[in-house]
DNA sequence: AAATAGTTGACTGAAATAGTGGGTTATTAT
DNA sequence: ATAATAACCCACTATTTCAGTCAACTATTT
């Protein structure tokens, strides 16, 4: 059970970027610099992240990244969901039509890893 | 962030081991069976068990596996510990010399993912 | 003696992860 | 205009982990 590098990465900009400040735009270069994270995978989630609108892109010189809004707004849930971070604990996935338990029925512990999600998503929530 | 099949496997067969009752052990087959899980695989997850003295074996016909104590005294935490099933959340795996980010300091967001990992061990306690 | 069931270790296919690398396009400062 | 910057986009790859198989061996009971 643990949290993928894109995961981490993705949050960690996230927050490099609240801390910067809002008079200018972030580049990823910085951020690389400042995280140590290889550029090229930054832009790979920044790609991501973009399309869930949490972030504003700036191109040219002096451009770079800018939070769509205020970062107290933002919940590490929503940055999870856009780079697709799944917090999966159910060996079904949640579909109602699969069946954990080859039976036709959920399996035992189907409930209580439910419930982890519940508590994880909360949290990150 | 997710749950491996072997964590996953290993609560479940403890529950059915549980929930079949005191009276005579369980065979790995048996299990196999009920859950739908590969019997080799659970061998596997069966002798992390046992190192853990989460169960206690008995062999030949007749045989399998018991508690080693009541269910009610045995934590899921205990269970993913048994088969190493990590609860991993930051970078630098909580290795005090270790470091999340480059510069010798503790990444941005390492208290963060510590207390997420409180969470979920609560949780699975 | 035969059947049962745990014990052990090596091996494998598939998928996910964590990147790398190269090129293109838009924007700004000089 | 032009050069520099930085976002954008796409394809590719090495490594690791996961999930499971297979085969052989040992202990116990009937």
């Amino acid at each position: 059970m643990k949290i993928t590098s894109r995961g981490r990465y993705a949050v960690l900009a996230m927050v490099d970027i609240a801390k910067h400040g809002e008079s200018s735009p972030c580049s990823l270069a910085h951020i690389s610099i400042r995280q140590n994270i290889s550029l090229s995978y930054l832009e790979q989630i920044f790609n991501d992240l973009k399309k869930a609108e949490l972030v504003r892109s700036q191109r040219g010189p002096g451009g770079g990244y800018k939070l769509s809004k205020n970062s107290s707004d933002i919940r590490i849930l929503e940055i999870f969901d856009a780079i697709d971070e799944k917090i999966k604990t159910t060996g079904c996935g949640n579909n109602p039509k699969a069946f954990c338990s080859g039976n036709g029925k959920k399996c035992l512990t189907h409930n209580f890893w439910e419930e982890l999600e519940g508590v994880i998503g909360n949290y990150l929530n």
